[in-house]
DNA sequence: CGATAATCGGGATCGTCATCCCGGTTAAAA
DNA sequence: TTTTAACCGGGATGACGATCCCGATTATCG
């Protein structure tokens, strides 16, 4: 690939993940080019759809988000790391939330592209559970079934202190005291 | 009003409330009409644009979470009466997350149009959460724009298992037992 | 029952947006 | 430096959907 067709490519790539969490999905394909300063051909050429760049858009984020799991998960005990990965999920789902919503309407199956290029990023959460329940941190009986559900949940939270739903949450994932 | 408008009215009300649940805010125009029974134009007279409509349902939504939560307040115990409403509000919310996005969105004032219709949930729950702390049934430390927050993200959420989501959620409101 | 005015249905209209295409440009290799 | 093939920009195209309009219908009232 040439290389300015390579920078156009994360050029759009960066501004579209950029325009998404600020206004929304419904975005015209035109101001994305036009904010990123290409072509509106050029984005068609590097994303054949719209929905293509929404798989893109949110397989990036994904990786970002892996590699943060990785780190977390070498550089602290279970118990922290755990939570702290919860946390920056919240923090970063708000604009998540449609992509994954918009791509799982189209039948595009996320969890699988994303366990292709090694961005499980459920994966690792599931892993850092099983740890952080091992090293005593968390509830014994939370399940990861659950923990999805609550990710999901607070994911969709868009609103202000997040951090105040994050430990409201994490308080019900701690063991109980008794 | 002709009796014949009125029942044409409420039907369409009926199926757009049912459409959006299941389908989504996309849903052409026309798609409800056909649904409904009627034709095109009749949805366009009662509801002038499509942005009325959202307001149409959501505030007709409201409206009976509001006569649940009154019901809710007159016949059990405020703790009882607070997590009724808190896990009545998660069920019904996902379809009401989209509506509640796309009118702040084009910047219509839901939570004004609610109180002057006397359908104030939100103020519902303010009211139940200080009756529930006062009665020991949930932590004095929650706030009320906490509560805000949790709500909107359980409202957000739309996976499976949403009691599994809502059982952790109380069990972090509920007071410490130290 | 007859008059009348509001309501109805659904086709016509208009704007928006994703996608495709083509002539000009430029990076990369020899 | 010359060649060449890929890439670029942005206008053309076509589909879709919200909204408006009009002739037909029907509820309501005297």
């Amino acid at each position: 690939m040439r290389a300015d067709a390579q920078r156009n490519r994360e050029q759009v790539l960066r501004t579209a993940a950029e325009i998404f969490a600020v206004d929304g999905l419904s975005v015209p394909v035109h101001e994305i080019a036009r904010r990123a300063g290409v072509g509106t051909g050029t984005v068609s050429r590097h994303f054949p759809t719209k929905e293509s760049l929404y798989a893109a858009v949110l397989l990036d984020r994904m990786g970002q988000l892996s590699g943060y799991a990785d780190t977390l998960a070498a550089d602290h005990d279970p118990g922290t790391a755990f939570f702290a990965l919860f946390g920056r999920l919240v923090q970063e789902g708000a604009s998540h939330r449609g992509l994954a919503e918009a791509l799982a309407g189209s039948g595009f199956d996320i969890e699988a592209a994303a366990s292709a290029a090694g961005c499980d990023v459920s994966d690792r959460l599931r892993t850092l559970l099983t740890a952080a329940q091992d090293a005593g941190a968390v509830d014994p009986t939370v399940t990861f079934a659950d923990l999805k559900a609550l990710t999901a949940g607070c994911l969709a939270y868009d609103g202000p202190d997040p951090e105040r739903v994050v430990d409201v949450v994490c308080r019900g994932l701690r063991p109980a005291p008794g």
